[in-house]
RNA sequence: GGAGGCGUCGCAUAGUGGCCUAGUGCGCCCGCCUGCUAAGCGGGUUGGGGAUUCAUACCCCCUCGAGGGUUCGAAUCCCUCCGCCUCCGCCA
């Protein structure tokens, strides 16, 4: 959520803002008019709500003395008293119908406001999907041609090695679904280990959250949007199932007003991830790449608004380190404004080499929200003047582990079926440099 | 799942229809006093919206877990929901 004075103050930052994410500029005089209607009918309101409250002084001392006076005194004070509770009663009524009638016009605008996406940062690039900046290359993806083998997908590798079982899962769950097993599992866990070691390092508190949040949280976090579609809801616990940590993480604070001196807090957080991938058939229908259940750590800051800049260049630089001591190639781009999502006002993705594919697939993403999660949160801090004040938020993947174990296999795989362990993640693999096929190949785990 | 209890200002507590403009204590902030500190004394201390303003101050409305209702008037009475606690049952 923008702050609404925007309206008043400046709204062709508004409009300026819509037209570069492909929305419509026109809703933004929709909303000026709604917010002036809204002042004018709620100011209605308390003037009267102001007299009702003066009257209502006077009933009772009245009421005592029609009481306790004597002869004339008692007839004029209970006349008098007769008066005003008949005035009360009108005004009270008047004061309930102006009172809905504000309510009414304070919630179509909120409701209308809720539609509106976060002011994109100046820096990020104007224009669709394909007009996002890049901004560094790292790494050179391998010649399988020189070394004279063809590469496997990650399904086959993962296969080969008894870590990916795709056709149980669907059998079980359906498709887009996946059992990680043996080495596959352990892989798993290398990399759970090896990014929160990373983590604390950098001093971010490990979490492992909630995965099932209420309304607020997923509201709050801008996920009922547009991307509502993509939520798998339980309606009669009124609950979701997360499709990020960042939902619980950034709730986590909700209605709360921060230490500065504490800021920026920052997290790591551990959590499946559920994504109903709404829209994306016939996509990535082959292995892990795209599914309705994975885990993931991710990255989470509060901070002043000041500082989210540098954080989100912080969160990147972890990023790129992990991607770093898992040696694998990768390009980072400014994600442009028509593709940042309701909440982020500047995005970096970065994006893994994939060798079957030869390209670059995205793997992480690093989002400067600014105020706008935690304006719908209510997550504050108190500025130099004392005066409560939205924080920021950013969020970054720290691992997506499917994205993450197909970049490994792919990229690291040798002709053999084995797969070479980065040395990073070799200590948290019992010392092991390589995944090897099983003895006996063919169906792991007694399958008949 | 059943029975009962409880949600008041940062914390603790008072408040059972108008005297609540929510009191008191602690904590915190400012000042006074004071070799220093502590104590003592005085003042301040929820959050949101509006009006006004260059910006303040002052002013108005809302806010006693949330939402409805009764009433001229609700922290107080009624209903629904949420959360916490105790006991019983069930359960990894």
């Amino acid at each position: 959520m923008i702050d609404q004075r925007i309206l008043r103050d400046n709204p062709e930052i508004l409009r300026i803002s819509q037209r570069k994410r492909g929305a419509d500029p026109a809703i933004v005089d929709e909303l000026i008019a709604l917010d002036q209607d809204r002042r004018s009918l709620r100011s209605d309101f308390e003037a009267k709500r102001a007299e009702q409250k003066q009257l209502g002084k006077k009933i009772g001392p009245l009421q005592r003395a029609a009481k306790t006076t004597q002869g004339a005194d008692r007839e004029a004070a209970q006349a008098e008293l007769q008066q005003l509770l008949q005035h009360a009663a009108d005004l009270s009524e008047s004061v309930k119908a102006a009172d809905a009638a504000a309510t009414e016009l304070e919630a179509q605008l909120s409701q209308k406001w809720l539609t509106i996406d976060n002011l994109v940062d100046d820096a990020s690039p104007v224009g669709d999907e394909d007009a996002f900046t890049l901004l560094e290359t790292v790494g050179t993806p391998r010649d399988f041609a020189a070394e004279g083998f063809p590469p496997q997908d990650h399904l086959a590798v993962g296969a080969r090695l008894g870590a990916i079982d795709v056709e149980r899962a669907a059998k079980v769950s359906g498709s887009r679904f996946f059992y990680l097993l043996g080495d596959g599992a352990l892989l798993e866990l290398a990399l759970l280990n090896l990014a929160m070691s990373l983590a604390s390092k950098h001093g971010l508190t490990p979490v492992l959250p909630p995965a099932l949040v209420g309304p607020e949280a997923m509201s709050g976090t801008g996920f009922l949007g547009q991307a509502a579609e993509n939520v798998y809801q339980l309606p009669q616990d009124d609950l979701y199932l997360v499709g990020t940590a960042e939902v619980p993480l950034a709730a986590m604070h909700s209605d709360e007003i921060l230490d500065e001196a504490a800021l920026p807090i920052r997290y790591a957080g551990y959590s499946p991830c559920f994504r109903r991938e709404a829209g994306s058939h016939g996509k990535d229908t082959r292995g892990i790449i795209r599914v309705h259940q994975f885990d993931k750590v991710e990255m989470f800051v509060f901070c002043t608004p000041e500082q989210a800049a540098a954080e989100h260049e912080r969160l990147l630089g972890w990023e790129k380190e992990f991607l770093n001591l898992l040696e694998i190639p990768y390009r980072v781009i400014d994600v442009a404004t028509g593709d940042l999502g309701a909440s982020a006002a500047r995005k970096f993705d970065i994006e893994a080499w994939i060798p079957t594919q030869e390209r670059y697939r995205e793997v992480t993403s690093a989002s400067n929200c600014t105020s706008f999660q935690a304006r719908r949160l209510k997550i504050r801090y108190r500025d130099s003047h004392g005066t409560p004040t939205p924080v920021a938020t950013l969020n970054g993947t720290l691992v997506a582990m499917p994205r993450v174990i197909v970049a490994i296999l792919e990229n690291h795989q040798n002709s053999d079926g084995s797969v070479d362990i980065p040395s990073a993640l070799q200590p948290f693999l019992g010392g092991r440099s390589q995944l090897t096929p099983p003895e006996s190949p063919g169906a792991p785990h007694g399958a008949t």
